[in-house]
DNA sequence: CCGATTTGACCCTC
DNA sequence: GAGGGTCAAATCGG
């Protein structure tokens, strides 16, 4: 597998170290308990480190020849620049296409999650999680009442994106939407600067919560299937998602999440302001945590494809940092002492 | 007009 | 062969 460029990798553990810092410093604002205000301004540009860090990532995995991301993306029936392969003139290209299809249906990642709407609010409910969604089909699945949905990134035709998602109403319970991903985003969307506006919306909201807005069910633990992998390799689902967890009644690992007992700082503290981005802080620093844990369960050993895969699970619900996230097959050469040190502050 | 949704048909897996 | 997932033409809506 390429390496990160010399100079790509000093921006990137620039980026992250400058992350670091500022996790740093919020943390010494957070003890006393000094101003919000402060912390807020240092939360954005943590946030922004990491954006920069995972964006210095993301484009290297665009243009990369081998890492998963890119290996999705060219792998995909759309070349790079977007348009579709000509199928008129290639009388195999309809039939390839379709088997790629079902080939990448076991190898993609897939997860679950729960989500509860509460009263009709004209919100899109589980649809609206961040990600822009096209609906491509539907079918009445035997034994459930209600029909599935299903849905595929808006960017699949000009960005290659292979993510999708399938949509259900629970039978026992209609307010709760099942909805399983598959794949992770490869897209750059929009997604990061909505998230900062949805952010300051939500710190408001935080202050003044309405029973109305799209509930994520916060009871712990989440399903998370990865069809093809080893089960010693496979993502740590904590990786992703704070959220909820389905009930796994298949072979397929299953992961419980735990209370973040190790993130102290995220448990002990919970401010107005803090509380809206709990669900993305405290994913973040779980994952960091977890991420220092996987390596240092797999004493590095696991394949890049795998590792990937749980770097880059992305979470439809959190602005998953690592959704972009693309390593070499030497982890180390991301500094690895990065992740362990910040391991401590979350 | 263009993008999103609907829906029947097709294909794959089990 | 049944059931699930995807395709693509038709339709809808802004």
């Amino acid at each position: 597998m390429e390496k990160i460029g010399t100079l790509e990798c000093k921006s990137v553990i620039s980026e992250l170290t400058q992350g670091r810092e500022l996790a740093n410093q919020l943390k010494n604002q957070l003890h006393p308990a000094k101003s919000h205000e402060t912390c807020a301004i240092l939360v954005e540009n943590i946030l922004s480190s990491y954006e920069n860090a995972i964006s210095l990532l993301n484009c290297r995995a665009m243009f990369g020849e081998t890492s998963p991301v890119s290996a999705a993306i060219l792998e995909s029936p759309y070349s790079l620049a977007g348009t579709p392969t000509s199928e008129g003139s290639n009388p195999f290209s309809k039939d390839q296409n379709q088997r790629d299809v079902f080939k990448k249906r076991k190898i993609l990642p897939k997860w679950s999650e729960e989500v509860r709407v509460c009263s009709g609010t004209g919100l899109e409910g589980p649809l609206d999680d961040g990600y822009n969604w096209r609906k491509y089909g539907q079918k009445d699945i035997l034994g459930a009442n209600f029909p599935r949905a299903y849905y595929r990134c808006t960017h699949r035709h000009t960005q290659g994106c292979l993510a999708t998602k399938q949509v259900q109403k629970s039978d026992e319970d209609p307010s709760i939407f099942e909805v399983n991903y598959r794949g992770r985003h490869t897209c750059i969307q929009e997604r990061l600067k909505l998230n900062k506006e949805d952010y300051n919306v939500k710190e408001e909201d935080s202050n003044n919560r309405h029973a109305e807005e799209m509930v994520i069910s916060n009871e712990p633990g989440i399903k998370l299937e990865t069809p093809d992998l080893n089960p010693k390799e496979e993502m740590d689902p904590s990786f992703s998602f704070p959220l909820t967890p389905i009930v796994s009644d298949d072979v397929e690992t299953e992961f419980l999440l735990e209370p973040a007992k190790d993130c102290n700082f995220m448990e002990s503290y919970t401010s107005p302001f803090i509380s809206p981005a709990t669900s993305e802080c405290n994913y973040f620093s779980k994952s960091l945590c977890q991420m220092n844990d996987f390596w240092v369960d797999h004493n590095l050993q696991s394949s890049e494809s795998d590792f990937a895969d749980i770097i880059s699970t992305p979470t439809s619900v959190t602005n998953s940092p690592f959704s972009y996230w693309d390593f070499t097959a030497d982890p180390l050469e991301l500094d690895l002492n990065f992740l362990l040190d910040t391991s401590k502050y979350f």
